[in-house]
DNA sequence: CCGTATCCCTCCCGATACTG
DNA sequence: CAGTATCGGGAGGGATACGG
């Protein structure tokens, strides 16, 4: 069977969408590209960021384990430790994530000139 | 010679993050994988992807157009004519969108899945 | 046809302070 | 150490109507 948008309109839940919407925040590729040094305690990651708030470091943690990429490991200890680590399936982003990266590393030149100098690209072309 | 951060904090700037922040918004990604198909006019682009508002739409493209993604030609002729293309930039950026989008098409199914069960990630050790 | 102009509202994120 | 509680600002985005 056919499905809902029958080619006329986009896909709104188009597959790239659903990814960015998942890590395309502020601060989760981050911890993912930080992550995938090894597991690591809460205010390791805080540190190795710097500049998040714990209240708003949580939250993207809580999700990353809510979507699977990320788990969440309790030490019964005093004092007390938690470990995040990628999942399989969060290691497995580091290839797309890594491309894109590898993207902006090459051009992110271009795109800052363009914004500075915020050449105007509009042509006009007489009939 | 070493930058700012000398590795202790993460970089605030991490070329991940900017390429995240053109193209991480709600519409922009649709945008360009459409343009992927060839030149498009404004309202091509506008039923294509179906439930956006000119606002919105103008606004994105003219994120792309000072990005240097994406070309803005004006005919001038009536009824007015408007057309958008990929710049050899923006082609460029195909490359890693499409790598995100194939990790999507092969995961979104896990992690819609452990988002609707919100399975319980977290372990408990003792010490 | 190709946009602007307003209004409004939600969600993300930050600051700050406090707790098991 | 690893968080929670509360407050608040501001950008992104939607609804609707109008203009060149």
């Amino acid at each position: 069977m056919s499905s809902s948008w029958e080619g006329d309109a986009f896909d709104p839940e188009c597959p790239t969408r659903v990814v960015l919407d998942r890590v395309g925040d502020k601060w989760t590729v981050l911890i993912i590209e930080i992550l995938d040094e090894g597991p690591k305690r809460f205010s390791e990651i805080r540190v190795a960021i710097g500049g998040i708030t714990p209240k708003v470091l949580t939250s993207t943690l809580r999700s990353l384990v809510a979507d699977g990429l990320v788990t969440r490991e309790v030490f019964a200890e005093v004092p007390p430790r938690v470990e995040y680590a990628l999942t399989e399936l969060g290691r497995s982003l580091q290839e797309p994530v890594a491309a894109l990266r590898r993207w902006a590393e090459l051009n992110v030149a271009a795109i800052s000139e363009s914004r500075d100098h915020h050449e105007d690209a509009t042509m006009l072309r007489g009939s």
